[in-house]
DNA sequence: ACACAATCAACCGATTCGGTCAAGACTTTT
DNA sequence: AAAAGTCTTGACCGAATCGGTTGATTGTGT
């Protein structure tokens, strides 16, 4: 493992990109090494060379993927802001700048959670022994925010239900894409946001 | 392949099912026909005393979901309605009738529409030869809607590349959950469809 | 009892798997 | 410039799995 930390920062990033894309689409199992190697550019000695074996390099994305969501975006995550949508565009910000890093942190968690691998089930047990079902951003977002400024005729868990949906979609749309295109993204989003304020509140 | 026409329908579905559903969620390559087997429930022979190799089924599993679309959601749709959330809950209705038959048709052809694989390569572009980027049902629900009726400071355009979101997010949602759940699932979108045209329309 | 189709465990050669290793290529030290 | 160390990889290992076959077993209709 301190083999691969030594590495110039790009080439672990090449590296940690090329593993999460791949696990994340492929999952565990129907993951090779290979695939990987070959993704990143090298040969797959090498990244056997930096991680001993296959159970350790996942083990490892694992843990950083949750150290960055916990340092870039629970962390920083502004829990004096009571309005909904100014919460739910604040942690799509973070999240979106996350994945400027590394565009598919999102996907690989969340295939990761759902990863029942006999070779890794345990200690995924163990990583993710805390949190209920519902994803992170979406527990920060709705936690705690105020519900009262909608139209009476408005259903706010519906609303929820839908923004529910339309980030699971966007999100899905913005694995995988350039940095401009993300934030280009990220204002057809904000732009949402903006027109549900205008006719759902009072 | 008269051999796999000659069983009973309701084992032709289980098969078809799991086929579906293995090749959905992994792609051509990284499924094997044992995932397949298994999954239905019946030897790996079996599948190929139904249906020859791999590819042939494979193949037969695209033409099949191409047909059934096209009769099923195609042909059945009014072009008469011109509301665009009427057409858009016309669609998701057909769609999900669809979905009760067999629930992985819509992320199977999805998948098979990206397939790159050099053995099924050539025969997918021949089947799916016409056709935009567009899936079938966005280009249903949009072309010849009426856009007129939105208020003038709602941007169509905006309101589409939602709709469009929500629907990918709530159709992945939708990929695998029993027939009760599904028509839940649309009541739900159906009720955002209405919160929709009650406060964006003038 | 017999013919015949359905079914599958066991098997085939080929490929790919996770993982290793000896030998280049490249730096650094002397 | 030679020696010593570091990176990197192609070739390789046994084991597993791949797509596909087959011989034997089961069941079924007559």
């Amino acid at each position: 493992m301190e083999k691969f930390l030594n590495l110039p920062v790009e080439k672990q990033n090449l590296i940690i990109d090329a593993a999460l894309k791949t696990f994340a689409v492929h999952g565990y199992k129907k993951t090779s090494i290979s695939d990987i190697a070959s993704s990143a550019g090298i040969s797959k000695a090498m990244v056997f060379h930096y991680f001993g074996t296959k159970k350790e390099l996942y083990v490892y994305l694992v843990n950083m993927c949750v150290g960055s969501i916990s340092t870039e975006v629970v962390e920083k995550f502004d829990e004096s802001i009571t309005d909904l949508f100014d919460r739910i565009a604040y942690t799509s910000k973070l999240k979106m700048n996350l994945m400027k890093k590394h565009p598919y942190v999102s996907s690989f968690i969340q295939s990761a959670y759902f990863e029942n691998d006999d070779e890794v089930k345990e200690e995924l047990k163990t990583i993710f022994s805390k949190g209920d079902g519902r994803t992170i951003g979406k527990k920060m977002a709705f936690d705690g925010a105020d519900f009262s400024k909608f139209k009476d005729d408005v259903d706010p868990n519906l609303v929820m239900n839908m923004i529910d949906w339309i980030s699971e979609g966007y999100m899905s749309k913005m694995a995988g894409v350039g940095e401009s295109d993300l934030d280009e993204l990220y204002k057809v989003f904000e732009e949402c946001l903006k027109l549900f304020r205008r006719n759902f509140y009072k």
